[in-house]
DNA sequence: CTATTGATGTTATAATATAACATTGAGATA
DNA sequence: TATCTCAATGTTATATTATAACATCAATAG
């Protein structure tokens, strides 16, 4: 199993990368998830996963239920709806609020606050791991409030696009 | 015009506040900022951002909706969302991700970059100014992506809440 | 077995948001 | 004055996102 470089790999995270290592990597993670802790990865959920997965894309529900029609399966919303919050419950999916759309975990395993770089043109996002970014939530909060759970997601233009611009 | 003491305030802004000087003083810049730029500030605009002003809690469009169909106005969607792309706009709204809902700016006038603070209990939200807030987005991002904008969402209990339970 | 359970399937509907076009009214212009 | 223009508001219809409620199915624990 390839060892990940995180900084490299996040600081450039909109570049081209070795999608193959990518993916097995993640597939691997989720399934001896799964089997550690007794659950099922079954067909459907390993199906949405990959959807997920292909190109770091973040898709809508609705994305995911065209899908799943064009490859013949069942296509009801509670189909996709479901399937996606076994995956955030178990970590390997993360909803981008901003884009009502869901994006495969770019840091599964590791239990963490994600926060997530949104391109407004191509719509492709990477997400940083907080030792990363560097976010710093939770340290100056007033001390009338106890944080559970943060949302950080920034909107911008990536290089690629730029350069298209 | 009552001069902000920025971190008490802040600090605890799930405690009680003046609200009536909060009120006023927010009415007052808005009006002043439509004055500068002789933007209208109609009394559609005034009653909806009455609303959300009147108790910090975050509304929903269709909430909005109700709200003004009980002062017996127009109640269509288009009208709460246009008013409130308008408040937004003009920076004196915010949109919370995390709840479809639309909160009247703690913070006016200064262009910021604000962070929430949501109790999943009585939904209240408090808005953290960036200074104060001590995050620092847009410090270690990856050199293949511009920042434009940034949402920053932190959902959690507020202590009145934590002390009901 | 058969009872329970987790997963999937189905129908209907709720909740959120926008597109497209019509009307109004307050200045600007002629 | 007449009418032009433009921003704001009003209206109808529809798109998009998400959930409630209940039915079926298959694996397995008792
Ligand atoms: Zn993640
Ligand atoms: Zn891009
Ligand atoms: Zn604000
Ligand atoms: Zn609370």
């Amino acid at each position: 199993m390839q060892k990940k470089i995180p900084t490299k790999e996040t600081f450039e995270f909109f570049k081209k990368h070795d999608h193959d290592v990518c993916f097995g990597d993640a597939m691997m993670e989720i399934e001896k998830h799964c089997h550690k802790k007794n659950l099922q990865f079954t067909p459907l959920r390993r199906r949405v996963f990959e959807y997920l997965l292909r190109d770091h894309k973040p898709l809508g529900a609705y994305e995911i239920l065209d899908l799943l029609r064009e490859d013949g399966l069942a296509s009801t919303p509670p189909i996709a709806y479901r399937v996606l919050d076994f995956l955030m419950k178990e970590g390997f999916v993360h909803k981008i609020q901003g884009l009502n759309a869901f994006v495969a975990c770019s840091h599964p395993g590791s239990s963490h606050s994600p926060a997530f770089m949104i391109c407004r043109k191509c719509e492709k996002v990477a997400e940083l791991d907080e030792k990363i970014s560097g976010i710093n939530l939770g340290k100056s909060i007033p001390s009338d409030f106890s944080v559970e759970e943060t949302v950080v997601e920034m909107r911008g233009i990536c290089t690629s696009c730029m350069a298209l611009s």
